[in-house]
DNA sequence: GTTATAAATAAACAAACGTTCATTTAATTA
DNA sequence: TAATTAAATGAACGTTTGTTTATTTATAAC
């Protein structure tokens, strides 16, 4: 056998992008072996070399198209926003709807970056500091405008940050709360942690709301 | 060559753990291999074996030992709390302060549950529970007493967790912030994300504070 | 319709993997 | 001091690893 009829180079790689995603996601970049994806895909291992040069490549590609996403994604929305508590709750809702839709990715990204080498690494790193930094000028916006207290903007970046992206870990959809309803949970904790208090809703309504 | 003169059993396996952890922190439980485990420890791999059974083992140890003194530290602290407010900024103290200084550790913790297997998961698993549990409780009775205003009790403090542990990630000491500085920032963000909000301090008045 | 290119296979590479085994030597116990 | 046990070595085990190479076949271009 060779060249499989009706196979298109680009329809391969996305299929081996996609089953990367997956492997990775679940086993962790090092326990994941070219055959494997391979398998996945219904190739051989070889074949993936006409695709991506190397093993760490298809990591570092992954991760990078995350970000660049991401950070497109986030670009398109931010212009919207009224004041610097709308663009904090506007952040947050955004940040937790499309973590929650795209988990692999995130996860991913999380926790392989020790796993880039060299250049890949540092280009990786960049876009998180990009995105870290979208949240800053809100934060700094609003410390300026006197309706945040805020000790340390950067670290006060972090934290919410880390916050937000633990949702990950433990969000299904069909669980027990929908993504609004999470949504609506951690605005309120990220606004009183910048010191902003909005009227807190009794959580029966919050929980009437249709996902 | 066989045994070493001075060598004692329970010395190596202090060695082996140490070395393990260092390296399963940097670079990951698949990505480290016995022999490199072995040769930090300035030892042959085939030595590990008369100490843990097998490298699963080994990384179910170090994990389950870390969280169980986490656990019995806390449990040590818990009492000594006047008010829910009180002890809950207790806790954020003691979670940024020994995770600070076991970086390591905690890290692991976080990133390697996925490659722990079977029984040796649950019970992993469910130490990690119960440490949540103590948060939840404090959580609780600040609700009950009126002093919080919490949305989610799980939730909350699945995310008042993911925060805190997010400070390994970029926390070094010697750094910009003094732990004391960091404890200090995290205390009013927690406080203001349950709802209570502290007397906030200038910021000149934290950071002169020694550490 | 022939030629060039793109996408696959199958086999092989050396290296590294976790682990086992027989053996040797140091420390401990009788 | 002799016998036993504990802690190490070094070689070997069968697999598996990421990657390369030569070859085959389908698609695209002229």
């Amino acid at each position: 056998m060779a060249r499989k009829t009706g196979s298109v180079g680009a329809e391969t790689a996305r299929d081996v992008r996609d089953a990367a995603l997956q492997l990775f996601a679940r086993q962790g970049y090092a326990a994941v072996s070219m055959r494997q994806i391979a398998g996945e895909v219904g190739v051989q291992a070889s074949a993936l070399y006409n695709h991506f040069p190397t093993k760490q490549d298809l990591l570092a590609s992954l991760m990078s198209s995350h970000m660049v996403a991401l950070i497109a994604e986030w670009e398109q929305h931010h212009r919207e926003f009224a004041n610097p508590a709308a663009a904090l709750e506007g952040f947050v809702r955004f940040h937790i709807r499309y973590h929650a839709e795209r988990a692999d990715e995130v996860f991913i990204s999380y926790m392989e970056l020790r796993n880039l080498e060299g250049q890949n690494f540092r280009a990786v790193e960049k876009l998180r500091q990009d995105y870290e930094r979208h949240l800053r000028a809100i934060l700094e916006e609003g410390q300026a405008q006197g309706s945040f207290m805020i000790t340390d903007i950067p670290v006060t970046a972090m934290a919410i940050i880390a916050m937000l992206t633990g949702v990950t870990t433990w969000y299904r959809s069909g669980g027990r709360l929908s993504i609004r309803q999470v949504e609506e949970i951690y605005v309120t904790m990220v606004l009183g942690s910048v010191g902003m208090h909005r009227p807190q809703m009794p959580s029966e309504h919050i929980f009437e709301q249709t996902s």
